[in-house]
DNA sequence: CGAGAGGTCATAC
DNA sequence: CTAACGGTATGACCTCTCG
């Protein structure tokens, strides 16, 4: 039986969000009309687009790029900071509109969601009009338009939705793979990223078609696994359902914060992990899950990324475990050189049900734990000011820190829209 | 030789 | 007048080690 399934993007997600959020307090212009950004602030480091506005595209700004080459390419554009807390209401708002039309919907990311629309055929209006209900709902309830993809599968329906923007409504069904997909470059397949692209090229495989049309085992022989994935997705390939709960389970909780300073004495090292251990783990505690695996991240001033991980005897869940593990790797790891990035990662595992006896279960474990319900209990109540640990009296570093994204981001606050 | 740990790479948004 | 490069999550895969 063939299926219905909606891919629904919102068109600059946090810019238009942000757009729509000053229009309403009163502001005359509207950003989505200017060349614009939502951009990071350069004085802390963090100076790289995240959402850019139709007309700031027309001067070749990209998503990601420093704002320095973005100022070099559009001298008057607008820049203006990220407010996480307005993109996070708009996108539970939209949801919440979307699951009108179907309660069988995948948040992907914070801007894009999946909708099986198919046994709502005999409910609603045929699948285009639908779509173009919800794409008009949306903008006269919320304010802001969208691109609406619709197929059979999810992976047509998430490339149809790039098609043409903003505010339209795309169809890619099977008969149609040939006309409209096909000619597009290789670049715009879903999951064909720079270095499969590069490794393709050198091929001549150049289009979404003649990847399609290449051989599956020459494919699995120069890009493994990934090879097959990307073959089935350049035919419209993907049995994938929408909402499957395999995607939906958190793995993992991490942290990193990239430092406005080249961090080299061990002592601020430190004070960033433990601001680090404390956002990791108050959502750890969040989602009442435990930790097996304590990862840590360095970057230095070089860029270079170095890794290092430790499976632990036993399950942790305070944020001072978390941080003493997190130190210990530390040690281990640095070599001294200047540090611009530090991260702190751990892989989850399933709350025990029933609380595991052990030789080392201690008093002063216990303690921790009630310690850490306590303050997050308080923070919960009171804002996450309200209490801080003696480390960060005095001094720059915040005493959580907490995540900076991009408009395409988001993957793992699924779970809090 | 297989399993598990640790590390790197690629990808997305 | 123009500012120097993000953060989080997942999966594949490679290598090493240990019994």
């Amino acid at each position: 039986m063939n299926k219905i399934i909606f891919h629904i993007d919102v068109n600059s997600a946090f810019l238009s969000w942000d757009a729509v959020d000053r229009l309403n307090h009163g502001e005359k212009i509207d950003l989505r009309k200017i060349p614009s950004i939502v951009g990071g602030n350069p004085i802390n480091r963090h100076g790289i687009v995240l959402a850019k506005s139709i007309p700031a595209k027309k001067y070749g700004i990209k998503t990601a790029q420093t704002l320095v080459e973005a100022y070099r390419l559009c001298p008057n554009l607008v820049s203006v900071p990220p407010r996480y807390h307005i993109y996070t209401k708009a996108s539970r708002a939209m949801m919440k509109l979307l699951r009108e039309y179907s309660p069988n919907i995948e948040i992907y990311s914070i801007d894009e969601c999946f909708l099986d629309y198919t046994n709502m055929k005999k409910l609603f209006a045929s699948p285009i009009e639908a779509a173009y209900m919800i794409k008009k709902r949306l903008y006269d309830e919320l304010g802001f338009t969208v691109n609406v993809g619709v197929s059979s599968n999810k992976i047509l329906a998430k490339m149809a939705s790039d098609f043409l923007k903003p505010d339209r409504v795309h169809t890619l069904f099977i008969d149609e793979i040939e006309e409209k997909m096909w000619p597009l470059d290789v670049s715009k397949l879903f999951m064909a990223g720079r270095s499969s692209v590069k490794k393709l090229r050198k091929y001549g495989i150049n289009t979404i078609g003649e990847l399609a049309k290449s051989d599956l085992s020459f494919l699995k022989h120069i890009l493994k696994s990934h090879g097959e994935l990307i073959y089935n997705f350049a035919n419209g390939i993907d049995d994938s359902k929408v909402g499957d709960l395999k995607y939906s389970l958190i793995k993992s909780i991490g942290n990193s914060t990239t430092i406005s300073y080249d961090v080299t004495s061990e002592e601020d090292a430190y004070k960033y992990l433990l601001s680090l251990s404390e956002s990791v783990g108050m959502r750890l505690r969040a989602v009442e899950k435990r930790a097996k695996v304590v990862v840590i991240t360095i970057k230095t001033n070089e860029f270079i990324v170095s890794q290092k991980q430790k499976k632990l005897f036993e399950t942790i869940v305070s944020t001072n475990e978390i941080y003493r593990e997190a130190k210990r790797l530390f040690d281990l790891l640095w070599d001294k050189k200047p540090i611009r990035l530090l991260g702190v990662r751990v892989v989850t595992t399933e709350k025990e049900p029933f609380k595991q006896l052990s030789f080392f279960e201690n008093k002063k474990e216990i303690k921790l734990e009630k310690l850490d319900n306590t303050l997050d209990e308080l923070r919960e109540k009171y804002g996450k000011d309200i209490i801080l640990r003696a480390t960060f009296l005095r001094g720059k570093v915040k005493p959580i820190t907490g995540g900076v994204s991009s408009e395409d981001d988001y993957p793992k606050m699924r779970s809090q829209l």
